[in-house]
Formats: structure tokens, C-alpha cells, sequence
DNA sequence: CTTCTATTGAAAATGATTTTCATTATCATA
DNA sequence: TATGATAATGAAAATCATTTTCAATAGAAG
């Protein structure tokens, strides 16, 4: 699944997208390739600019509002202030998670488990949202919110 | 469903989570009742203003972030670089909905459709979810991502 | 090689949110 | 009802993420 033609499989998407491949924009795939989980903008560059010193922190938000608009990363935003990006795998993927966040301490929590009844359900609505407007789907995004452990208790102090 | 002792439900409420019931957080209060839909802070101030000038922006926010706390609002972030705001109306409510995002041109669409299998999904998930992270969860979000029916086209163009 | 256009990075601008801090309001109790 | 402790407030300043501006550069097509 890798090559076809002359390089990653994100090549062709860009060409697709009418967007140039560009060293910047290379470097910051591999970044994202490299790692694991949600990073903000400034993380992306700081790592890419280990890669890359040449690489501007402009540039990292430009490229990664492309790779959002190519539905490549996904874009979380959890009320830090600041939003975080990471590649989307497949639904169906190990990969994919969803988040618990405490309203009180702001923890956020990934949680990998329940994908099938998930899958059953995301399924549906989304095969009818996408008629019903007209809508392309390429991605969701599931979260929940309330106390943690530790925030209930003081709650209840 | 009104008074108890005397004054609005949620004035037990915030007695319950040991904070005072003032004027300024009663105009906020006042200001989501009274509206329809996911208002910035800013609205919020606008509005609390015309009812009360005395109201300054950071009450606002803090008194945002008390409600936030309570379950009283939910907080969305859409990727418009601020955040937005609105009371929440139980699961089972009609006014309970999700959105879809066009992550090309930032559309939101508000859906209340298929609140049945949802409904099924979520209180299967979060019954799992609360015991497994002993979290107690007291709202959830969906959002779904993609192209609205006119990026789609300009995609294929 | 030349031209046209996309891309880039630095710096400045923007804009939302938070922090600081002195003042004021509120509550429990003397 | 007066009082002292503490919560809440608003204005201004500070922060900090993100966007815009703009001149310089790189890449693709001829």
C-alpha cells in the first residue's frame, strides 16, 4: 500500500487536491506518521523542526489545515484554547478512539473500547445524515463529558 | 417544575455546588433561557450587557465556566478559534441535536434527526464507560466531518 | 531558460481567553 | 444589626493560539 508511481500514498492525494508536494509538507506527514497521538500545532512544528529548522511555524498550520481538508488528520479541539491535530485511520482501525472529558480538571481520557456497537451505529446515521443533506462523511467524533474520579469526589465533599 | 424554596430550578443548583446565586450570574442564566442556540461569550456579554451594563466580560466567562461545570451548559468548539456555548436540554428532549462540520468551507448543519439509535448507542457506551473509568459522564457530543453538498462539487471540479 | 503562480517564512496583527488586583457584595454569626 | 471572613466582580494587562501581510523563493510548464 505504499508506492505508485514515485513516492508515499499521500502524493497522490495532494495531486489530487491540486496542492503541490513540498518539502515543508513532507516533513510534516512524517511527523505526523511518527507519532502517536493528538498534537498541537506547535508540537508538529517543534518536531518538524528538528527535521527541518527551515520549517515555519506558519507553514505547519497551513499545512495542516490542507491535510484536514483532504480529511488526512482530524482536528480536535477539547477547550484548551489550542487544537490538536492527528491522522485519521480508518474507523474500523485499532487506532480509533474517542474521548472522556472531565469538565471540572479538563483530563481528557482516550478510550479504545465498545468500536462494535460504535461501528453499528455511526454506520446508520451516517449512511441517513448523508442523504438527508447531502453531506460527504469522511469522519466523527465521539466525546464525553462529566467528572473524573477524583473531580466526583470533591463534588460530593 | 419551577420554584422550590424561591427562585428557578437552578438556583439550587448552585447552591449545590457551593457558589452564590448573584446578579450577574442570574443575567447569564437569563441570556441562555432566553435564546436559541450555541451563543460565543461574546454574544453572551452583548446580551448580558443590554440587560445589565454593570456586567463586565470575564464574569462572563467565569460564570460560563461554573455552568460548564454544573452540566448546566455545554461548551462546542467548531474550529472557529472560540468557543461556543448553550443550555443543556436533557437527551430525551427534542432541542438535544449534533452537527455536521464542512471541514472546507467551516458550515455548521444542526441535525436532530435519529435520536432513537442514539439514544440505544449512547446508554449502552456510557453505562460501559462509567464503570470501566468510574467517570461520571453527564453530556456527550457527536459531530460528523466532510463536505457539504457544495464543497463536494467544487472537489470533483 | 523564462514566465507564471504556488509556496514559504518572518513579523505584525488579531482575537479569544486568562490573570492580576484592588474594590465590592454576600453570608454567617456575634 | 454590625462585623469579619471570604466569594465575586470588573477593568486593565497579559497570554497565547492563530491569521494576515508581504516580499522572497521554489516549482511546473512551455
Amino acid at each position: 500500500m505504499r508506492r505508485r508511481g514515485r513516492g508515499p500514498w499521500w502524493h497522490n492525494r495532494f495531486e489530487d487536491f491540486g496542492v503541490r508536494v513540498t518539502e515543508p509538507r513532507e516533513v510534516v506527514m512524517e511527523v505526523l506518521l511518527g507519532t502517536a497521538e493528538h498534537l498541537t500545532a506547535a508540537d508538529v512544528y517543534v518536531r518538524a523542526h528538528e527535521l527541518n529548522p527551515a520549517i515555519g511555524l506558519t507553514t505547519v498550520y497551513r499545512t495542516l489545515d490542507i491535510l484536514l481538508q483532504m480529511g488526512i488528520v482530524q482536528k480536535f479541539d477539547f477547550g484548551e484554547g489550542k487544537s490538536r491535530y492527528e491522522l485519521i485511520n480508518n474507523s474500523q482501525s485499532k487506532e480509533h478512539h474517542h474521548h472522556l472529558v472531565c469538565v471540572r480538571c479538563k483530563t481528557i481520557i482516550d478510550y479504545y473500547d465498545f468500536v462494535d456497537e460504535e461501528l453499528e451505529f455511526i454506520q446508520k446515521t451516517q449512511d441517513k445524515l448523508s442523504e438527508k443533506y447531502r453531506f460527504h462523511i469522511m469522519d466523527h467524533v465521539i466525546s464525553f463529558y462529566g467528572l473524573c474520579e477524583q473531580c466526583k469526589v470533591k463534588s460530593q465533599g
